[in-house]
DNA sequence: GCCGATCCGGAACAGGTGTTCCGCTTACAT
DNA sequence: ATGTAAGCGGAACACCTGTTCCGGATCGGC
Protein backbone atom coordinates (compact mmCIF):
# COMPACT_ATOMS: atom_id res chain seq x y z
CA UNK A 1 0.00 0.00 0.00
CA UNK A 2 1.10 3.58 -0.55
CA UNK A 3 1.45 6.03 1.57
CA UNK A 4 2.02 3.62 4.50
CA UNK A 5 6.37 3.34 5.67
CA UNK A 6 7.11 0.70 7.17
CA UNK A 7 7.02 0.67 11.20
CA UNK A 8 10.55 1.33 12.97
CA UNK A 9 12.71 -1.95 13.05
CA UNK A 10 13.12 -1.96 16.75
CA UNK A 11 9.18 -1.34 16.58
CA UNK A 12 8.64 -4.60 14.64
CA UNK A 13 11.44 -6.68 16.52
CA UNK A 14 9.17 -5.64 19.64
CA UNK A 15 6.34 -6.72 18.34
CA UNK A 16 7.18 -10.49 17.63
CA UNK A 17 9.34 -10.55 20.98
CA UNK A 18 5.76 -10.04 22.62
CA UNK A 19 3.85 -12.13 20.35
CA UNK A 20 6.57 -15.14 21.30
CA UNK A 21 6.53 -14.28 24.60
CA UNK A 22 2.93 -13.93 25.22
CA UNK A 23 2.39 -17.59 23.41
CA UNK A 24 4.93 -18.72 26.18
CA UNK A 25 3.36 -16.88 29.05
CA UNK A 26 -0.45 -17.90 28.43
CA UNK A 27 0.26 -21.17 27.29
CA UNK A 28 2.27 -21.75 30.42
CA UNK A 29 -0.63 -20.14 33.21
CA UNK A 30 -3.28 -19.86 30.96
CA UNK A 31 -4.97 -16.55 30.17
CA UNK A 32 -5.33 -15.26 34.01
CA UNK A 33 -1.32 -14.33 33.56
CA UNK A 34 -1.02 -10.51 33.82
CA UNK A 35 -0.46 -8.37 31.04
CA UNK A 36 2.78 -7.50 33.02
CA UNK A 37 4.30 -10.72 33.10
CA UNK A 38 3.87 -10.90 29.58
CA UNK A 39 6.13 -7.36 29.26
CA UNK A 40 8.93 -8.89 31.61
CA UNK A 41 8.77 -12.02 29.50
CA UNK A 42 9.37 -10.21 26.81
CA UNK A 43 11.43 -7.68 28.43
CA UNK A 44 9.64 -4.33 27.41
CA UNK A 45 7.50 -2.31 29.23
CA UNK A 46 3.68 -2.76 29.79
CA UNK A 47 3.07 0.87 27.51
CA UNK A 48 5.05 -1.11 24.97
CA UNK A 49 2.40 -4.15 25.38
CA UNK A 50 -0.49 -1.21 24.53
CA UNK A 51 1.21 -0.08 21.82
CA UNK A 52 1.23 -2.90 19.75
CA UNK A 53 -1.87 -4.71 21.14
CA UNK A 54 -4.83 -1.86 22.08
CA UNK A 55 -6.29 -4.63 24.34
CA UNK A 56 -5.32 -8.34 26.18
CA UNK A 57 -8.59 -9.78 24.06
CA UNK A 58 -6.39 -8.48 21.13
CA UNK A 59 -3.21 -10.05 21.55
CA UNK A 60 -5.18 -12.93 23.04
CA UNK A 61 -7.14 -13.38 19.68
CA UNK A 62 -4.00 -13.16 17.53
CA UNK A 63 -2.53 -15.86 19.11
CA UNK A 64 -6.15 -17.76 18.51
CA UNK A 65 -5.69 -16.61 14.90
CA UNK A 66 -2.04 -18.02 14.65
CA UNK A 67 -3.16 -21.42 15.89
CA UNK A 68 -6.45 -21.65 13.27
CA UNK A 69 -3.97 -20.96 10.68
CA UNK A 70 -1.85 -23.84 12.16
CA UNK A 71 -4.73 -25.92 12.08
CA UNK A 72 -5.69 -25.17 8.54
CA UNK A 73 -2.33 -25.81 7.15
CA UNK A 74 -2.87 -29.55 9.04
CA UNK A 75 -6.39 -29.76 7.07
CA UNK A 76 -4.77 -28.78 3.72
CA UNK A 77 -2.40 -31.29 4.41
CA UNK A 78 -4.38 -34.29 4.96
CA UNK A 79 -6.70 -33.49 2.52
CA UNK A 80 -3.92 -33.49 -0.16
CA UNK A 81 -1.60 -36.39 1.25
CA UNK A 82 -3.59 -38.73 3.05
CA UNK A 83 -5.97 -41.35 0.82
CA UNK A 84 -7.43 -42.73 3.58
CA UNK A 85 -10.72 -40.82 3.96
CA UNK A 86 -11.23 -41.96 7.54
CA UNK A 87 -7.53 -41.21 8.53
CA UNK A 88 -7.73 -38.03 6.97
CA UNK A 89 -10.51 -37.15 9.38
CA UNK A 90 -9.14 -38.49 12.88
CA UNK A 91 -5.83 -37.85 11.65
CA UNK A 92 -6.17 -34.29 11.45
CA UNK A 93 -8.51 -34.01 14.66
CA UNK A 94 -5.70 -35.90 16.79
CA UNK A 95 -2.99 -34.21 15.38
CA UNK A 96 -4.73 -30.61 16.33
CA UNK A 97 -5.76 -31.94 19.45
CA UNK A 98 -2.36 -32.39 19.97
CA UNK A 99 -0.73 -29.37 19.07
CA UNK A 100 -3.41 -27.55 20.74
CA UNK A 101 -2.53 -28.97 24.18
CA UNK A 102 0.65 -27.44 23.86
CA UNK A 103 -0.39 -24.51 24.99
CA UNK A 104 -3.70 -25.16 27.37
CA UNK A 105 -3.50 -21.36 28.22
CA UNK A 106 -5.17 -20.38 25.00
CA UNK A 107 -8.12 -23.21 25.66
CA UNK A 108 -8.30 -21.45 28.82
CA UNK A 109 -8.39 -17.90 27.35
CA UNK A 110 -11.43 -19.06 25.52
CA UNK A 111 -13.05 -20.95 28.12
CA UNK A 112 -12.99 -17.86 29.75
CA UNK A 113 -14.30 -15.48 27.02
CA UNK A 114 -11.59 -13.07 27.14
CA UNK A 115 -10.42 -13.14 23.37
CA UNK A 116 -11.36 -11.16 20.81
CA UNK A 117 -12.52 -13.64 17.45
CA UNK A 118 -12.77 -10.97 14.78
CA UNK A 119 -9.02 -11.44 13.56
CA UNK A 120 -9.45 -15.27 13.97
CA UNK A 121 -12.52 -15.22 11.86
CA UNK A 122 -10.72 -15.83 8.66
CA UNK A 123 -8.77 -18.68 9.21
CA UNK A 124 -11.44 -19.93 11.08
CA UNK A 125 -13.48 -19.73 7.74
CA UNK A 126 -10.64 -21.68 6.03
CA UNK A 127 -10.20 -24.33 8.58
CA UNK A 128 -14.34 -24.85 8.41
CA UNK A 129 -14.04 -24.81 4.48
CA UNK A 130 -10.96 -27.40 4.87
CA UNK A 131 -13.04 -29.80 7.41
CA UNK A 132 -16.21 -29.63 5.70
CA UNK A 133 -14.44 -31.12 2.31
CA UNK A 134 -12.48 -34.03 4.57
CA UNK A 135 -15.79 -34.56 6.06
CA UNK A 136 -17.76 -34.56 2.52
CA UNK A 137 -15.08 -37.73 1.87
CA UNK A 138 -15.92 -39.41 4.97
CA UNK A 139 -19.36 -39.50 4.23
CA UNK A 140 -18.73 -40.46 0.68
CA UNK A 141 -16.63 -43.21 1.66
CA UNK A 142 -19.04 -44.57 4.16
CA UNK A 143 -16.97 -44.10 7.76
CA UNK A 144 -18.39 -41.07 8.87
CA UNK A 145 -21.77 -41.00 10.24
CA UNK A 146 -23.98 -39.57 7.80
CA UNK A 147 -25.37 -37.31 10.50
CA UNK A 148 -22.12 -35.81 11.14
CA UNK A 149 -21.52 -31.97 10.45
CA UNK A 150 -18.81 -29.30 10.68
CA UNK A 151 -20.12 -28.06 13.40
CA UNK A 152 -20.01 -30.70 15.52
CA UNK A 153 -16.18 -29.86 15.46
CA UNK A 154 -15.85 -27.38 17.82
CA UNK A 155 -18.45 -28.94 20.08
CA UNK A 156 -16.30 -32.05 20.31
CA UNK A 157 -12.91 -30.18 20.09
CA UNK A 158 -14.33 -27.43 22.73
CA UNK A 159 -14.91 -31.03 25.16
CA UNK A 160 -11.53 -32.55 24.55
CA UNK A 161 -9.79 -29.05 25.10
CA UNK A 162 -11.24 -28.80 28.53
CA UNK A 163 -10.10 -32.06 29.15
CA UNK A 164 -6.74 -31.16 28.49
CA UNK A 165 -7.35 -27.63 30.59
CA UNK A 166 -8.49 -29.31 34.31
CA UNK A 167 -7.51 -32.01 35.92
CA UNK A 168 -9.77 -34.76 38.28
CA UNK A 169 -10.14 -33.78 41.87
CA UNK A 170 -7.24 -35.34 43.09
CA UNK A 171 -5.36 -33.54 40.79
CA UNK A 172 -4.46 -36.62 38.44
CA UNK A 173 -4.60 -35.01 34.72
CA UNK A 174 -7.42 -36.07 32.50
CA UNK A 175 -6.71 -38.31 29.51
CA UNK A 176 -7.91 -36.00 26.68
CA UNK A 177 -6.72 -38.50 24.14
CA UNK A 178 -9.20 -41.39 25.35
CA UNK A 179 -12.09 -38.76 25.27
CA UNK A 180 -10.97 -38.46 21.77
CA UNK A 181 -10.98 -41.36 20.98
CA UNK A 182 -14.03 -42.54 22.51
CA UNK A 183 -16.00 -39.67 20.05
CA UNK A 184 -13.85 -40.91 17.02
CA UNK A 185 -15.40 -44.41 17.82
CA UNK A 186 -18.97 -42.57 18.26
CA UNK A 187 -18.50 -40.76 14.78
CA UNK A 188 -16.82 -44.17 12.74
CA UNK A 189 -18.82 -46.06 10.65
CA UNK A 190 -17.32 -48.86 9.54
CA UNK B 1 -23.85 -34.50 69.77
CA UNK B 2 -23.52 -33.32 73.75
CA UNK B 3 -22.26 -29.83 74.19
CA UNK B 4 -23.21 -28.69 70.85
CA UNK B 5 -26.28 -26.05 71.30
CA UNK B 6 -28.42 -25.85 67.93
CA UNK B 7 -27.86 -22.17 66.23
CA UNK B 8 -29.99 -19.71 66.73
CA UNK B 9 -32.62 -19.80 64.54
CA UNK B 10 -32.22 -16.65 62.66
CA UNK B 11 -28.86 -18.06 61.80
CA UNK B 12 -29.90 -21.14 60.39
CA UNK B 13 -32.46 -19.59 58.31
CA UNK B 14 -30.11 -17.31 56.40
CA UNK B 15 -27.61 -20.32 55.85
CA UNK B 16 -30.37 -21.81 53.93
CA UNK B 17 -31.23 -17.97 52.02
CA UNK B 18 -27.53 -17.78 51.42
CA UNK B 19 -27.34 -21.55 49.75
CA UNK B 20 -30.47 -20.57 48.04
CA UNK B 21 -29.29 -17.15 46.59
CA UNK B 22 -25.65 -19.06 45.79
CA UNK B 23 -27.20 -21.83 44.10
CA UNK B 24 -29.46 -18.91 41.69
CA UNK B 25 -26.43 -16.53 41.81
CA UNK B 26 -23.97 -18.65 40.25
CA UNK B 27 -25.87 -20.85 38.18
CA UNK B 28 -27.26 -17.85 36.35
CA UNK B 29 -24.18 -15.44 36.54
CA UNK B 30 -20.94 -18.17 36.46
CA UNK B 31 -18.88 -18.19 39.75
CA UNK B 32 -17.58 -14.90 38.76
CA UNK B 33 -20.50 -13.83 40.18
CA UNK B 34 -19.58 -11.67 43.09
CA UNK B 35 -20.11 -12.57 47.19
CA UNK B 36 -22.24 -8.89 47.05
CA UNK B 37 -24.41 -9.83 44.72
CA UNK B 38 -25.45 -13.09 46.44
CA UNK B 39 -25.72 -11.32 49.57
CA UNK B 40 -27.93 -8.93 47.80
CA UNK B 41 -30.03 -11.81 46.01
CA UNK B 42 -30.79 -13.55 49.74
CA UNK B 43 -30.98 -10.36 51.15
CA UNK B 44 -28.04 -10.21 53.82
CA UNK B 45 -24.92 -8.80 54.16
CA UNK B 46 -21.56 -9.79 53.24
CA UNK B 47 -20.26 -9.78 56.37
CA UNK B 48 -23.55 -12.36 57.18
CA UNK B 49 -22.07 -14.84 54.50
CA UNK B 50 -18.94 -15.25 55.51
CA UNK B 51 -20.07 -15.52 59.12
CA UNK B 52 -21.54 -18.80 57.68
CA UNK B 53 -18.78 -19.56 54.74
CA UNK B 54 -15.55 -18.80 55.64
CA UNK B 55 -14.84 -18.37 51.81
CA UNK B 56 -16.15 -18.17 48.34
CA UNK B 57 -14.80 -21.62 47.57
CA UNK B 58 -16.20 -23.32 50.09
CA UNK B 59 -19.67 -21.69 49.68
CA UNK B 60 -19.09 -23.07 46.48
CA UNK B 61 -17.79 -26.49 47.37
CA UNK B 62 -21.26 -26.82 49.76
CA UNK B 63 -22.92 -26.39 46.06
CA UNK B 64 -20.76 -29.09 44.25
CA UNK B 65 -21.13 -31.17 47.27
CA UNK B 66 -25.14 -30.89 47.00
CA UNK B 67 -24.91 -31.38 43.46
CA UNK B 68 -23.14 -34.93 43.95
CA UNK B 69 -25.51 -36.03 46.66
CA UNK B 70 -28.36 -35.32 43.73
CA UNK B 71 -26.19 -37.53 40.81
CA UNK B 72 -25.47 -40.19 43.23
CA UNK B 73 -29.36 -40.77 44.22
CA UNK B 74 -30.14 -40.60 40.67
CA UNK B 75 -27.10 -43.31 40.43
CA UNK B 76 -28.43 -45.08 42.87
CA UNK B 77 -32.26 -44.87 41.39
CA UNK B 78 -30.69 -46.43 38.29
CA UNK B 79 -29.08 -49.41 39.71
CA UNK B 80 -32.16 -50.28 41.80
CA UNK B 81 -35.19 -49.99 38.92
CA UNK B 82 -33.59 -49.94 35.56
CA UNK B 83 -32.97 -53.64 34.36
CA UNK B 84 -31.60 -52.77 30.73
CA UNK B 85 -27.67 -52.57 31.99
CA UNK B 86 -27.50 -49.90 28.86
CA UNK B 87 -30.09 -47.47 29.47
CA UNK B 88 -28.80 -47.96 33.67
CA UNK B 89 -25.88 -46.06 32.22
CA UNK B 90 -26.26 -44.22 29.55
CA UNK B 91 -29.67 -42.91 31.58
CA UNK B 92 -28.03 -41.63 34.40
CA UNK B 93 -25.51 -39.90 32.29
CA UNK B 94 -28.08 -38.94 30.18
CA UNK B 95 -30.24 -37.22 33.12
CA UNK B 96 -27.56 -36.25 35.57
CA UNK B 97 -25.74 -33.81 32.61
CA UNK B 98 -29.69 -33.03 31.79
CA UNK B 99 -29.47 -31.72 35.53
CA UNK B 100 -26.41 -30.15 35.51
CA UNK B 101 -27.26 -27.75 32.60
CA UNK B 102 -29.66 -26.12 34.60
CA UNK B 103 -26.83 -24.76 36.24
CA UNK B 104 -23.68 -23.98 34.48
CA UNK B 105 -22.38 -21.73 36.71
CA UNK B 106 -20.70 -24.69 38.90
CA UNK B 107 -19.10 -25.83 35.40
CA UNK B 108 -17.62 -22.52 34.97
CA UNK B 109 -16.84 -22.70 38.85
CA UNK B 110 -15.18 -25.69 38.72
CA UNK B 111 -13.36 -24.83 35.32
CA UNK B 112 -11.43 -21.89 36.94
CA UNK B 113 -10.59 -24.14 40.02
CA UNK B 114 -11.95 -21.77 42.44
CA UNK B 115 -13.96 -24.44 44.53
CA UNK B 116 -12.77 -26.42 47.54
CA UNK B 117 -13.58 -30.06 46.89
CA UNK B 118 -13.47 -30.98 50.48
CA UNK B 119 -16.78 -30.81 50.86
CA UNK B 120 -17.31 -32.76 47.90
CA UNK B 121 -15.37 -35.69 48.38
CA UNK B 122 -17.69 -37.89 50.38
CA UNK B 123 -20.63 -37.29 47.96
CA UNK B 124 -18.20 -37.74 45.18
CA UNK B 125 -16.74 -41.15 46.73
CA UNK B 126 -20.78 -42.26 46.88
CA UNK B 127 -21.23 -41.64 43.18
CA UNK B 128 -18.46 -43.27 41.74
CA UNK B 129 -19.43 -46.32 43.86
CA UNK B 130 -22.71 -46.50 42.06
CA UNK B 131 -21.53 -45.53 38.87
CA UNK B 132 -18.34 -48.66 39.61
CA UNK B 133 -21.29 -50.85 39.76
CA UNK B 134 -23.50 -49.93 36.97
CA UNK B 135 -20.41 -49.91 34.67
CA UNK B 136 -19.62 -53.40 36.17
CA UNK B 137 -23.00 -54.83 35.20
CA UNK B 138 -22.68 -53.17 32.07
CA UNK B 139 -19.79 -55.08 31.23
CA UNK B 140 -21.25 -58.18 32.50
CA UNK B 141 -23.93 -57.73 30.12
CA UNK B 142 -21.64 -56.83 26.74
CA UNK B 143 -23.03 -53.64 26.27
CA UNK B 144 -20.15 -51.37 27.57
CA UNK B 145 -16.91 -51.57 26.00
CA UNK B 146 -14.49 -53.72 27.95
CA UNK B 147 -11.62 -50.92 28.79
CA UNK B 148 -14.13 -48.52 30.05
CA UNK B 149 -13.44 -47.44 33.83
CA UNK B 150 -15.00 -45.17 36.37
CA UNK B 151 -12.28 -42.53 36.05
CA UNK B 152 -13.26 -42.13 32.21
CA UNK B 153 -16.85 -40.72 33.72
CA UNK B 154 -15.01 -37.17 34.49
CA UNK B 155 -13.51 -37.16 31.58
CA UNK B 156 -16.61 -37.24 29.97
CA UNK B 157 -18.92 -35.36 32.07
CA UNK B 158 -16.16 -32.85 31.66
CA UNK B 159 -16.16 -32.57 28.38
CA UNK B 160 -19.67 -32.00 28.28
CA UNK B 161 -20.07 -29.66 30.64
CA UNK B 162 -17.50 -27.49 28.65
CA UNK B 163 -19.85 -27.75 25.53
CA UNK B 164 -22.93 -26.50 28.25
CA UNK B 165 -21.28 -23.72 29.29
CA UNK B 166 -19.75 -22.33 26.10
CA UNK B 167 -21.04 -21.23 22.87
CA UNK B 168 -19.52 -21.46 19.38
CA UNK B 169 -17.74 -17.98 18.09
CA UNK B 170 -21.24 -17.00 16.66
CA UNK B 171 -22.55 -16.88 20.11
CA UNK B 172 -25.00 -19.68 18.98
CA UNK B 173 -24.91 -22.51 22.14
CA UNK B 174 -23.24 -25.41 21.74
CA UNK B 175 -25.56 -28.69 21.22
CA UNK B 176 -24.07 -30.66 23.97
CA UNK B 177 -26.99 -33.22 23.85
CA UNK B 178 -25.40 -34.32 20.91
CA UNK B 179 -21.75 -34.43 21.92
CA UNK B 180 -22.94 -37.15 24.53
CA UNK B 181 -24.66 -39.20 22.03
CA UNK B 182 -21.29 -39.72 20.15
CA UNK B 183 -19.66 -40.44 23.39
CA UNK B 184 -22.03 -42.75 24.32
CA UNK B 185 -21.60 -44.27 20.98
CA UNK B 186 -18.45 -44.92 21.33
CA UNK B 187 -19.01 -46.37 24.77
CA UNK B 188 -21.60 -48.72 23.28
CA UNK B 189 -20.73 -51.84 21.98
CA UNK B 190 -23.66 -53.75 20.49
C1' DG C 1 26.54 14.54 13.69
C1' DC C 2 21.81 16.39 13.92
C1' DC C 3 16.92 16.67 14.40
C1' DG C 4 12.29 15.34 14.34
C1' DA C 5 9.18 11.70 14.34
C1' DT C 6 8.55 7.47 16.43
C1' DC C 7 8.63 4.51 20.09
C1' DC C 8 9.60 2.99 24.91
C1' DG C 9 9.23 2.50 30.06
C1' DG C 10 6.95 2.13 34.04
C1' DA C 11 4.69 4.84 37.52
C1' DA C 12 0.05 6.10 38.29
C1' DC C 13 -4.85 5.41 37.62
C1' DA C 14 -9.42 3.12 37.72
C1' DG C 15 -12.33 -0.29 38.75
C1' DG C 16 -13.54 -4.50 40.64
C1' DT C 17 -13.50 -8.34 44.21
C1' DG C 18 -12.74 -11.24 48.30
C1' DT C 19 -12.42 -10.55 53.08
C1' DT C 20 -12.29 -8.29 57.73
C1' DC C 21 -13.88 -5.60 61.48
C1' DC C 22 -16.74 -3.71 64.81
C1' DG C 23 -20.75 -1.12 66.52
C1' DC C 24 -25.39 -2.35 66.62
C1' DT C 25 -29.46 -5.62 66.66
C1' DT C 26 -31.87 -9.74 67.80
C1' DA C 27 -33.12 -14.12 69.77
C1' DC C 28 -33.88 -16.64 73.64
C1' DA C 29 -33.03 -18.49 78.36
C1' DT C 30 -33.99 -16.93 82.76
C1' DA D 1 -39.11 -7.99 81.16
C1' DT D 2 -34.30 -8.24 80.77
C1' DG D 3 -29.46 -9.38 80.14
C1' DT D 4 -26.25 -11.39 77.33
C1' DA D 5 -24.24 -14.05 73.92
C1' DA D 6 -24.91 -14.91 69.16
C1' DG D 7 -25.65 -12.88 64.97
C1' DC D 8 -25.96 -9.06 61.53
C1' DG D 9 -24.80 -5.20 58.18
C1' DG D 10 -22.02 -2.91 55.29
C1' DA D 11 -18.34 0.47 55.17
C1' DA D 12 -13.53 -0.02 54.86
C1' DC D 13 -9.46 -2.59 53.66
C1' DA D 14 -6.12 -4.95 50.81
C1' DC D 15 -4.95 -6.54 46.71
C1' DC D 16 -4.83 -7.43 41.98
C1' DT D 17 -4.98 -6.35 37.07
C1' DG D 18 -6.06 -3.93 32.68
C1' DT D 19 -5.13 0.44 30.81
C1' DT D 20 -3.43 5.29 30.24
C1' DC D 21 -0.10 8.90 30.01
C1' DC D 22 3.84 11.46 29.14
C1' DG D 23 8.79 12.62 29.85
C1' DG D 24 12.63 10.71 27.97
C1' DA D 25 15.30 7.49 24.90
C1' DT D 26 15.98 5.83 20.21
C1' DC D 27 15.91 5.34 15.29
C1' DG D 28 16.77 6.80 10.74
C1' DG D 29 16.93 10.09 6.95
C1' DC D 30 19.64 14.20 5.94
Amino acid sequence: MPGVRPKRADAQRNRERILVAAKEVFGEQGAEASMEEVGRVAEVGVGTLYRHFPTKQVLLGDLLAERFRLFHAEAARALESEDDPWEAFAGTLRCNAESASLDVGLQDALFRGDVSWELAAEPLAALTEAMSEIIRRGQKAGVIRSDFTVSDIPVMMCGVSSAMANCHPDGTPMDWRRHLELLLDGVNTS
